[in-house]
DNA sequence: ATAACTTGCAACATCAATGACGCATGTTCT
DNA sequence: AGAACATGCGTCATTGATGTTGCAAGTTAT
C-alpha cells in the first residue's frame, strides 16, 4: 500500500495514524537518515507492525513523506505568485513561505534525491518559477544585466537551506529571517562604500 | 585494527591498498552514504575481506576517511596562512584551497557529524581561526562593523559546499570560483547601484 | 447496536550486511 | 633467494532490519 493518493476517504482514525508517521518519521530520519522503521514507530507512538501496515516498505514511507513535503512546498511557493506579483516582493514572499516549510520538513524536502515521479515534477516546476523569477529580477534590474541566474538561483537555495538551520519561534523572528537571506542574497555581507 | 595514525611503516603494498580503499569509499559514499563495504571494496578493486582486514569495521572505515580528509582540510587551511597574510587576501587563498580539497573529499568533510576527537579538533580549529579571520575582516573594514560574523560564517561555508558541487577541471576555472564565492559572500549578486 | 475497520502484540520468516577464518597464491623487503 | 607479509576466495556465524500473519481488544461510522 503505497497509499495512491486518492484511494478512498481515510477514516478519521487512520487519518491521524498515518499524519503522526509521517510527522514522527521527519523528526527521526532528520536527526538520523539511516534510522530504523522501529524508531520511527516508537516516535509515533505506535506499533512498528502498524507502519509497515500503512505504508509497505522503507521505501514506501520516504516516498510518502517526500510527497507530502513537496506539497507543502509547491503550495508555498503558489501562494506567492511569484509570476504575477513585482518580482522583489515576490523574492521576499516565495523566501518567507518557503522557509516555513523547510523548518520542520528539511528532511523531507532536500535530504536524498526522490525519483517518484511526482515529486520530481514539483521539484522541477518549482525550479522553472525560480528561473523565470530571477529572470525577471534582472529585467527589472535588481539583478545587473550579465548576472548568472544559475549561479545566483543556487546560491538562493544554499541560503535558504542555511538559515533553516535556524528555526525562530515568533513570526516576526521568521520575517527577519527571510529579510536577512534576500539582503544576503542581494547585497552579501561585505561593507557596501568599497569598489 | 582502526588503524591508529603510527602504528609502523606501512608496506609499499598495503600503502596502495589503503589508499585505493579510502578513495573508492569517497566516491562510492558520497554517491550513496548507505553503501555496502562490498560496493566500497569493488569500487576499489580489492576482495570484500580485505577491506575488513585493514578497517575493522565500517565504522573504522568512516573514521579513518574522516580523519584523512580532516588532515587534507587543516593543511589546506594552514597553506593560507590566514592568521598572517592581509585578511582578504587570506579570505581568498582559504578559500582556493579549501575548494580544492573538498571538491574530491566533500563526503568524508562534512557528509555526517564526526565524533572523532581528532576530527573534531580539526574542525573546531578551522572554526576558530575562520572566526578570527572575519573579525580581522571587519575591523579592517572589509566586513561593517555591526556585522553578524556567525551569520557571515555559515554564508561563507554555504557557500563554498555550493562551490564544491561543481568540478573545475583546469587551475584557471578553480581560481575563478574561488574568485566567485568571495565575490559572492562579499557583494552578493545583486547590482550594486540601488540602495 | 452492530458491522467494518484498525490497532497492538507476539511470533515467525527472510534477507542483506557485517565480520571472522584458513589456505593457496602472489608481493615486498633485505 | 628466502622470510615475512598481503591478498583473493570460499566458507561460515551473527546480527539487526524488514516484512508478514493471526488474533484479541478497541474505534469508527451508520
Amino acid at each position: 500500500m503505497a497509499l495512491p493518493p486518492s484511494t478512498k476517504p481515510l477514516r478519521a482514525d487512520t487519518e491521524r495514524t498515518v499524519r503522526a508517521i509521517l510527522e514522527a518519521a521527519e523528526r527521526v530520519l532528520s536527526a538520523n537518515p539511516a534510522a530504523t522503521m522501529e524508531q520511527v514507530a516508537e516516535a509515533a507512538g505506535v506499533a512498528r507492525t502498524t507502519v509497515h501496515r500503512r505504508f509497505a516498505s522503507r521505501e514506501a514511507l520516504i516516498g510518502a513523506l517526500s510527497a507530502w513535503a513537496a506539497q507543502r512546498f509547491h503550495e508555498a511557493v503558489e501562494a506567492a505568485r511569484p509570476e504575477t506579483t513585482p518580482p522583489d516582493v515576490a523574492l521576499y514572499q516565495v523566501t518567507a513561505n518557503v522557509l516555513r516549510v523547510k523548518i520542520g520538513w528539511g528532511f523531507a524536502m532536500g535530504a536524498l534525491p526522490t525519483d517518484a515521479p511526482e515529486v520530481a515534477s514539483v521539484h522541477a516546476d518549482v525550479l522553472a518559477r525560480c528561473e523565470r523569477l530571477f529572470a525577471r529580477l534582472r529585467d527589472t534590474g535588481v539583478l545587473p544585466p550579465d548576472a548568472d541566474l544559475d549561479w545566483a538561483r543556487r546560491v538562493y537555495y544554499a541560503l535558504i537551506h542555511e538559515a533553516a538551520t535556524q528555526a525562530p519561534d515568533t513570526d516576526a523572528a521568521m520575517d527577519a529571517l527571510a529579510t536577512r537571506v534576500v539582503d544576503t542574497l542581494l547585497r552579501g555581507i561585505g561593507t557596501r562604500t568599497t569598489t
